[in-house]
DNA sequence: TATTGTTATACTCTATAACTATA
DNA sequence: TATAGTTATAGAGTATAACAATA
């Protein structure tokens, strides 16, 4: 007579995902996806999502970038900035300005509401930053990011 | 008479993107973007993208899992994983079997061909973390699968 | 000839609602 | 009534090719 346990195809109780947990792909991607979930739910009284965040971001602290530029040092491909750039334009976020001494380029320059909103959504970005790593210390959480760096830098 | 480097309009000669930096999200995105286009870049001799490298993970180290437990276990919606089941049961990666003892559900078993394939497919993986993290010791890399894990799990 | 910004478009990924069969 | 699996479909994100204007 068999035991109760014994079944020629047993079910799973508990997924073991021990392998994938050893690799790095698998813990960043799984990582990022909980920041910036989180991000995404905090951000929303600004209307920014992490796209919108970064270029607005990048254009406050760069006035008069250029579309080329925003793309290289975010890395996304030209023609998926020029709707966000429209959308933030609309919004009256930004303003585009002839580049000093290249006809073919655009300056990107953050207007005063843009430069009001980012002021404060840098703020909640950092605030948010402690809420999304509760389980580090300062001190792990400068590790952490210097680690990163060190994959995609 | 002006200086030619007083503009009313200045361009930007490089972009600065030191405080994104600072924040753990863009880190985290930024480098799980890197790891994950270098993942598919070498498991392209597979023919497994890194969602389709997880699943058969999990089916091959959980054999009989259920459909449910892999998209809780992976973060998946039930919808989008159904495609992704045929896909593999139609290549002879997987099977699906009755459940031992729940009508509704249908374990997913590993074939000889699909654990054959993980088995080198994983070895790869490793051999590419090594690769990927070329700037990182064995203990920082030990160091940041903790610390990533800390975030998400 | 090369580059900036742009349009059009396709492909992938992700998300929601609703159905069926079973518990 | 709740859950597993499925279908259909919508939306977001990402990709390539090609064009006009300027360098």
């Amino acid at each position: 007579m068999p035991s109760p346990t014994k079944k020629s195809v047993p079910a799973i109780d508990e997924v073991d995902t021990s392998y994938l947990e050893t690799l790095i792909g698998y813990n960043a991607r799984r990582a990022a996806l909980t920041v910036i979930s989180q991000f995404v739910e905090h951000m929303a009284v600004y209307g920014l999502n992490p796209v919108e965040f970064s270029v607005m971001s990048v254009v406050v602290h760069n006035p008069g970038v250029t579309s080329r530029q925003l793309c290289a040092a975010l890395n996304i491909l030209p023609p998926n900035l020029v709707g966000l750039v429209q959308l933030l334009e609309n919004r009256r976020l930004i303003e585009r300005k002839p580049h000093p001494h290249d006809g073919r380029a655009v300056g990107l320059h953050p207007t005063q509401i843009g430069e009001a909103l980012m002021a404060k959504a840098e703020v909640t970005a950092r605030e948010l930053e402690i809420h999304t790593c509760s389980k580090l210390t300062p001190n792990q959480i400068q590790t952490l990011v210097t680690l990163l760096q060190k994959i995609y830098l």
